[in-house]
DNA sequence: CACGAACTCTGGAACGTTCCAGATCATGAG
DNA sequence: CTCATGATCTGGAACGTTCCAGAGTTCGTG
């Protein structure tokens, strides 16, 4: 394996300068038609492909984007790095990947890393993360989240979908449909769940349902049998659940027990993540526009270099996708 | 923003050369003590990282893996991912990924960026890949495949599990509990899937059921429905699935038409996904062993960068897992 | 006391590119 | 014929590291 031919190699087989060879590889315009067919049919001839690395040291942009997920488990996180990763390669942009960013001590090392990379932008991608971790990460390249954090960090973009409308349509669907005693089954205490806790409430309490209030919370491991047979043992008929996970547990149960979904218990989940496809019966399920979201990152990112400073934190719009569970 | 700190700056806070300081922070035992210490608490204090574009330049290696995935909507894909990307993080790698690449166009595109980028070896995780386009790859850095290709290609490691022998495990379980009639579900060419249906029709044969072989076969966006109508219509009690996805449509349907999951209808799905556990009822399966898989891409492509020249292809065993669908 | 062997440390080249200031040359205006 | 102009091209510095050859110091030994 002869070592990759360099910029000096072509411009020793086509006769000029190596800087002669940058422009014309570059497109500049300020090299003649002539030398301009010749250097590229040198570069063509030695096979010739240019340092990414080289390039990066010495512009000091590196074209890297840092994606840093949670898990990739969840159905909906691995769409958003898939939209994310096809809206960067639009732009020429690779993603560096690193995931199992749950625990703040590995995202904390993953950001460094991804940091001693050059990364030019970094997307995190999360139900959660550590402000500090986030701004820290900032100060050397402009930080994006997907996902929520208690209230906005200064200096981080964020994008996200209107968690407590989303629950408002699930909650209004099912109170359309005659349901009155509607639960809220979660697992989280991560901003996102609890935004999606709160507009359930709001929303019944709208409803003048307030009296049937009930949230089944269990632990992040814990099964969701119990709470839901306690809520169904009390009349409860229909199930808002924090997400398309949470739901489709809720699914399983109900599977279980023998009890008829949506008659026995409806079910809406959350996401309308690969999942509730899956499910059976299929899943009504609050949309999260995951491939704007992706897209909108990487945007978001493209306006810090161009030189915004401004933060900013776009809320997407929700939408109910109505299918066979409730 | 001031711009980051260099080796420089660290020297001259600590009053030494550059090189003293690049020795003390790599470690380099020639290093005294003292200065040692002085250099870096001036490195700490200055908050200084060292720039991996700029050591990767230098030293030749970038420590960057490149991973190559199909899509990442099949859990067992991101299940390998994860895998590989765990190995990756022990050994100081980073992971760059590239998804998507089903089309061999796409897949050329993204393994040349990955080559502009020169990283240090590369991770096809993929059902199929072209030949070709592997060994141009190689030409660069050594790359390692999970998955299969229909033989073994020239200077590609890879990394597989026995699907002939995962089959017949398969149908081994069902023949066991009594099934005769048992068909293959299947909808695709790839060399995988037609490995596991050569092993399905062989264990057939081995067990006097030749007669009774039907495989099922479907295009890629096909419903599963009308040739498992046809299948049961026939007799057959037992379906072996191509993977978890087909399964989980076998499962669809039988759920659709009120079949009961086994009684009716036993499916056997393959790779043992996360979808296994999510299916009702619980889905019996053979288990690829992913996550060793990963360690061993990473594994092997070590070994070439320590010098092995010889090609090595990896053929694990599979084992069956066994649930309540068949 | 001299000398070689550690032990520490240093300066400059190199990695492959881009950037910058300027060199060369033909052209056309005055 | 001269000179400014624009078009085309070039050499060297720079990016932040590591590598290499060697310089200076200290110390033990004969």
């Amino acid at each position: 394996m002869r070592s990759r031919p360099t910029i000096v190699d072509v411009a020793a087989r086509a006769g000029v300068s190596k800087s002669l060879v940058s422009l014309a590889l570059r497109g500049d315009d300020g090299v003649s038609p002539a030398t301009r067919e010749r250097i590229l049919a040198a570069a063509d001839e030695l096979g010739y492909r240019s340092n990414a690395l080289a390039r990066a040291l010495r512009q000091h942009r590196t074209m890297l984007l840092g994606v840093v997920v949670g898990s990739l488990d969840n159905p909906y996180h691995t769409e958003v790095v898939e939209s994310v990763e096809r809206a960067a390669e639009r732009h020429g942009l690779s993603v560096l990947l690193a995931h199992g960013a749950r625990r703040a001590g590995r995202m904390a090392a993953r950001l460094d890393a991804l940091g001693d990379l050059d990364v030019d932008g970094l997307v995190v991608v999360s139900s959660w993360a550590d402000p500090e971790l986030l701004q820290a990460a900032a100060r050397r390249a402009p930080v994006a989240m997907v996902g929520r954090s208690l209230e906005p960090v200064a200096g981080i973009d964020s994008v996200n979908n209107d968690d407590e409308r989303g629950a408002a349509l699930a909650v209004g669907h099912l109170v359309a449909a005659g349901h009155e005693r509607i639960a809220h089954l979660t697992s989280s205490r991560r901003p996102a769940g609890l935004a999606r806790r709160a507009g359930y409430e709001h929303a019944m309490a709208s409803h003048g349902l307030d009296r049937h209030v009930r949230v089944i919370e269990r632990g992040r491991d814990e099964p969701a049998g119990p709470g839901l047979d306690a809520a169904l043992a009390d009349g409860c008929s229909a199930v808002f659940a924090r997400n398309d996970v949470e739901a489709f547990d809720a699914l399983d149960h109900a599977w279980d027990r023998g009890i008829d979904v949506p008659a026995g218990l409806a079910v809406v989940g959350y996401d309308d993540s690969a999942l509730a496809l899956r499910a059976r019966p299929r899943l009504t399920s609050v949309h999260q526009p995951r491939a704007e979201m992706g897209a909108l990152a990487v945007e978001l990112l493209r306006e810090r270099w161009a030189g915004r400073t401004a933060d900013r934190h776009e809320v997407l719009t929700p939408r109910l996708v109505v299918r066979a569970s409730a």
